[in-house]
DNA sequence: ATGACGAATAAAATTCGA
């Protein structure tokens, strides 16, 4: 089976996008963030006729996440156990599922803006909340993989240009730190291929040509159990979807399984 | 082909993203 993360910077703007990719890639489960609408707001319709359940959490103009499945939706957690809140609000970024024979977890770790935001502190305790809400799945005899929007290069390589990066969120000691910390739960982070170019790169800022330049980061990831890495046949980023208009910044990250 | 940012909200300018 083929199993994918993308954050599709807004639902409404991408809607004929994903499901051209859908029909094309024919993945069968697909993690999604970044909706950017409520829950209310999402086109499910479009999506069973495309052949896909759709599990959502959406509250308006910022986060949100979806689970597309082919093969069931069961089980749906919202959130993870001990989200913290920002501003008050328990905000729609984490969605757990069984889909067929695999269970998975869609992802958009906060941003954290900058070092000395606020949203800093609140990214590394929503990353400590993870790791202790992925223990049980992750140690669970189902494949498990929690995947998405990461907000982290995981090292200096993920990093188009680690000098021009010095200093800013994404790949400061403190996120590796909380990341080492969710794959300590019993997670492995399944690496992709490149289409192109040497390194797997899933976002590129849409500003400065950094697409075609290159000049991209490693952020979006799947955090595989040993039953889920192991079933892993190939996994790679379709960084065709970064192109042409009306893009998303991000390319999804497609696994395949043997299961 | 991949081209100097894009989306939501709201109605011009601001916020957010990474």
């Amino acid at each position: 089976m083929r199993v994918a993360t993308w954050n599709i910077n807004s639902l409404k703007a991408r809607l004929e996008r994903v499901l051209a990719w859908l029909a094309s890639a024919e993945p069968d489960v697909v993690c999604l963030q970044e909706l950017k609408c409520a829950t209310a707001d999402v086109p499910a319709d479009a999506f069973e006729r495309a052949g896909y359940e759709v599990a959502a959490w959406g509250t308006g103009r910022w986060n949100g996440v979806a689970i597309l499945s082919r093969v069931g939706i069961a089980d749906v957690r919202q959130g993870i156990a001990a989200q913290p809140a920002f501003a008050g609000e328990t905000e729609p970024r984490a969605l757990t599922a069984t889909c067929g024979p695999v269970r998975v977890q869609t992802l958009y770790i906060p941003n954290g803006r900058d070092t000395a935001d606020p949203h800093f502190p609140y990214k590394l305790a929503f990353l400590q909340a993870l790791a202790a809400d992925a223990a049980a799945d992750a140690a669970g005899a189902l494949p498990f993989a929690a995947m998405g929007d990461y907000n982290i290069c995981p090292t200096d390589d993920d990093v188009w240009d680690v000098e021009e990066w010095t200093g800013t969120t994404h790949v400061t000691t403190d996120e590796r730190d909380a990341l080492t910390a969710v794959k300590a739960a019993g997670l492995a982070d399944v690496f992709p291929r490149a289409l192109k170019h040497d390194r797997p790169f899933t976002f590129w800022d849409y500003r400065n040509l950094d697409f075609p330049k290159n000049r991209g980061l490693r952020i979006d990831l799947a955090l595989a159990n040993p039953a889920f890495a192991s079933a892993v046949t190939d996994a790679y980023v379709d960084r065709n979807e970064r192109k042409g208009k009306g893009a998303s910044d991000h390319a999804p990250l497609v696994i395949d399984l043997d299961l």
